[in-house]
DNA sequence: CCCCCTTTGAAGGGA
DNA sequence: TCCCTTCAAAGGGGG
């Protein structure tokens, strides 16, 4: 956490939290022997979501992803990064599609591939990350599936586009360079790939740093073609950089420029057509459409890049009005962010799962299960979203979108009521995720909590990482029942906990249900928290009788009782008591 | 149609 | 400093 680091190194922030990993992963090692061992511990720990037994299905990606913890972090970073040196040597040998695929990605991930385009002509979300992977080879040339960007049908652009199959043997984290695709812009002559940019502040052109430069916050158009990528380690595409350009979307004043549906698609997820044109009152010198610049009446949604305006089936205006108003600036992501973009469609693909809240919670759990390098490396991906995010919008502060989303809940800490007291007292909470067995929680799985993250090295690199602690661990079960409001979970001071105590609750509260009964529709474990800050996190809605998947209701095994005893004493004190919701 | 839910992390403001 | 709140992404679900 910053506190730890105090300003300007927050790399180191997260040692607390990654030291207790390590051992963890020691001991993941040996238990990677046992699958079913495996399985249980990860029941245990995460409580909630379990690999189905038969998870034949998700086998694949799980294995990989389960691969690099099934041996010493390093020797799988290693892997992992052989990989990504694979690919690299690839593209740069032109042999783009002999390249071995990327044992994490699954050929078929994508359930919704088949509507990977909205009717709109935009495409899905998870479809857009597919693309994003996809892209660096997009133009490469005879592709089968792939259209030559700079011959765009728009019409036709669009659908077709095979979209999963060149991501196999691209690094998952590969998703998260396409932003650096998004470099284009629309308004600006790309002073022909100038490397220089203006300065915000000044108004001067400067040459940028390639640390500077992310994927996410385009600079001016000129600069992106010879800077590299702040995450070249895992960019296989560095050195190629590309000028998007939405074929349909925005008149791209360069045509010339190589760029491709997929590639519009990227754009577009960021880049709304509306954004075309430069705001105003942007803050860009540049008069670039900024990823993280948002019409506020917009909100980034795709928006048919292949396909004429006036078919749009939404906005099809012209934002010209929009813009107006100020433009949003988005907040940088976090490493937790950038982590969940690239992964969501993975998992989305390896479960049933549909909704969001659900996914997030196996994302989480996966978050905490990967090795301290794996973090690290998001938590630098992260750290320069920030800087060169501060770096463009020099005056822009987190301050500046409050209020611009209605929803934000508001805790309900305050104003809890009295009746709620009790439950509240009790933290419980009902397990929202239905099955993470289905989906498996990654392979992570045993390590997710409670090794978590980080060793010391790990922390390093992380800048701000928060201590994680396993306090979250500590609370595996939360419970609430529904709740009236929602609940938050605020306890989760992220930096300030240091230790152990307050990261991350959530995650394993999630787990209690996997221990669930049978008979009951959902589950809620009391957790002994009621105390101070109330870690655990309170999962709101219940989960679906329907969507528990037996293996789940199986009651943790005595190894991860074991396991959490062990790792957590805190919390052993605090007796698990199942508690049957009656809600559904 | 809009907001909720859920996750972690960052950031800002108040005490 | 600590604590709290909001927002970032995402998309099904609910009102």
């Amino acid at each position: 956490m910053p506190q730890l680091n105090g300003g300007g190194g927050d790399d180191l922030g997260a040692n607390d939290e990654m030291i207790s990993f390590k051992d963890e992963g020691e001991q993941e090692e040996k238990i990677s022997e046992n699958v079913s061992a495996e399985r249980d511990l990860d029941d245990v720990k995460s409580s909630l979501v379990n690999e189905s037994e038969n998870n034949s299905s998700s086998s694949d990606s799980e294995q990989a992803e389960r691969r690099p913890q099934t041996r010493p972090d390093s020797e799988s970073y290693e892997k992992t990064r052989d990989y990504f040196s694979e690919a690299l040597r690839r593209q740069q040998d032109g042999g783009f599609f002999k390249s071995p695929h990327y044992p994490g990605y699954p050929f078929l991930m994508i359930p919704d591939l088949t509507n990977p385009y909205l009717s709109n002509g935009s495409l899905s979300p998870s479809a857009r990350t597919y693309l994003q992977m996809k892209w660096p080879l997009l133009d490469v040339p005879g592709s089968a599936g792939l259209k030559d960007s700079r011959s765009p049908t728009p019409g036709h652009l669009s659908n077709k586009v095979p979209v999963v199959q060149h991501a196999p043997h691209v690094h998952p984290l590969t998703p998260l360079i396409t932003y650096s695709n998004e470099h284009f812009s629309p308004g600006t002559p790309p002073s022909h790939l100038s490397p220089e940019i203006l300065d915000p502040k000044t108004g001067i052109p400067r040459t940028p740093h390639p640390s500077e430069l992310s994927p996410y916050y385009p600079l001016s158009p000129g600069a992106v073609g010879s800077i590299a990528h702040p995450l070249s380690w895992f960019m296989p595409q560095q050195g190629q950089p590309m000028y998007s350009i939405p074929p349909g979307g925005f008149r791209h004043p360069y045509p010339a420029l190589a760029m491709n549906a997929s590639m519009s698609s990227l754009v577009s997820s960021r880049f709304s057509p509306h954004m075309v044109t430069p705001p105003p009152h942007s803050l860009h010198q540049t008069g670039i459409p900024h990823p993280a610049i948002v019409s506020p009446a917009i909100k980034q949604e795709p928006s048919g890049d292949n396909i004429s305006p006036s078919m749009h089936a939404k906005s099809p205006v012209p934002p010209k009005k929009e813009e107006d108003k100020k433009p949003h600036i988005k907040k940088p992501l976090n490493a937790f962010m950038l982590y969940m973009k690239e992964m969501r469609a993975k998992v989305v693909a390896e479960c049933t799962l549909k909704e969001s809240a659900a996914i997030n919670q196996i994302l989480g759990r996966r978050w905490h299960s990967l090795s301290r390098e794996e973090q690290a490396k998001y938590y630098e991906l992260a750290r320069k979203e920030r800087q060169l995010h501060s770096q463009l919008y020099p005056g822009w502060s987190a301050r500046d979108n409050y209020g611009k989303r209605k929803k934000r809940k508001r805790e309900n800490k305050p104003d809890s009521k009295p009746e709620d007291f009790s439950i509240r007292s009790k933290k419980q909470c009902v397990q929202y995720l239905p099955s993470e067995k289905m989906c498996d929680s990654p392979a992570s799985s045993h390590g997710s909590m409670l090794d978590s993250p980080a060793t010391p090295s790990a922390a390093l690199a992380s800048p701000a990482a928060p201590a994680a602690t396993h306090s979250e661990q500590a609370q595996p079960l939360s419970l609430t029942t529904k709740p009236e409001g929602r609940m938050h979970h605020h306890f989760s001071l992220p930096g300030k906990a240091s230790g152990s105590s307050s990261s991350s609750s959530s995650s394993s509260s999630s787990s209690s249900s996997s221990s669930s009964s049978s008979s009951q529709p959902t589950i809620s474990i009391p957790i002994g928290t009621s105390g101070s800050q109330s870690n655990a996190p309170l999962l709101t809605r219940p989960i679906p009788f329907t969507s528990l998947h037996p293996s789940m209701l199986s009651p943790p095994s005595p190894f991860h009782q074991a396991a959490l005893h062990s790792h957590h004493a805190l919390f052993q004190s605090q007796p698990l008591s199942l508690v049957t919701k009656p809600t559904e």
